[in-house]
DNA sequence: TCAATATACTTCGTATACGAAATAATTGAT
DNA sequence: ATCAATTATTTCGTATACGAAGTATATTGA
């Protein structure tokens, strides 16, 4: 039974992710061979071109051991490089191609003509800065205070 | 109309449920041994004992190419079986064994306490059901094509 | 100075999702 | 009745994400 005062946001969100995540990755696949993923680490390197793979990782939501091969795909597709980090070693500065931004250009009217589909659908309750502050809400509430909060949670067993 | 109320919905949506994701199925890996994909399956076949493949893919929004596997793991841990339909034979009808009811059981308290969390860590400036009306509102519009609808942004709405 | 520890990243095994093509049963038009 | 189109599901190849464990480098503390 549920409830409509009760969503299940979980489920929800899940299922706008799948719709979202397919959609998007058939658009950028088809028009310019990359992933919604890879796309939003062009964007990311954009503003912030150099980023160490753990920095790329928070940024778009990856674990760092998931962007190991993330980034070996967009090498190996000559979009990105690694470059050793002068300060330290263990690190890598992760740079732009030519291509690589030549990509990202094309990638960037895709992918603001996409948002703003989103904004247009999401209907006259709710605004996009609404929407996504409740987003940025949940995020931090599961990245940071999801064990805190599950204390009061006691394993059915 | 160019100002911050311009976020990356796409980006946010896909944050949310890569955080959203990995906690639930920790939580439920740990507790039950299943994932969330699963628990919506066994929570949709709650109300709907019986359902067919296709039926189910849509309920969780994955496509039928990815029911079979999942279907298939959660047989093989003994949570649902494929009985062949007596009306089509091609199709089958996904029933809960003994264990499967247990297990949803088990799962119910524990996924309506994690949407409890949800639903608080919204914050105030939207309600659970303006979020999930939102949600709703963009599966719909990017299942039904909203990306063709691109080049004329107007829309009835 | 140097051993213990922490950090950045990779590798490996596993789980999951998808599209394209295959298989099997049903329906429909002749 | 028959054969072509449709529908339900599976299989296969590929992409991707994760945790655990491994490697290399950096930092800390006595």
């Amino acid at each position: 039974m549920t409830d409509k005062t009760n969503p299940r946001l979980f489920h929800l969100v899940h299922r706008l992710h799948q719709a979202l995540f397919r959609a998007g990755d058939q658009m950028l696949g088809e028009a310019l061979g990359i992933s919604t993923t890879q796309s939003a680490v062009l964007m990311y390197l954009k503003s912030k071109d150099g980023a160490a793979m753990g920095e790329l990782a928070q940024a778009v939501g990856l674990k760092i051991t998931s962007m190991s091969g993330l980034v070996d795909r967009m090498e190996s597709k000559g979009l990105l490089k690694r470059v050793r980090s002068e300060t330290d070693r263990r690190s890598f500065a992760i740079t732009l191609t030519p291509e690589g931004k030549k990509i990202l250009k094309r990638a960037e009217p895709l992918v603001a003509q996409n948002n703003a589909a989103l904004v247009n659908a999401l209907g006259d309750n709710i605004s996009a800065s609404q929407f996504a502050e409740a987003c940025e809400n949940l995020i931090r509430a599961v990245e940071s205070g999801a064990d805190q909060q599950q204390s009061k949670i006691q394993k059915v067993s």
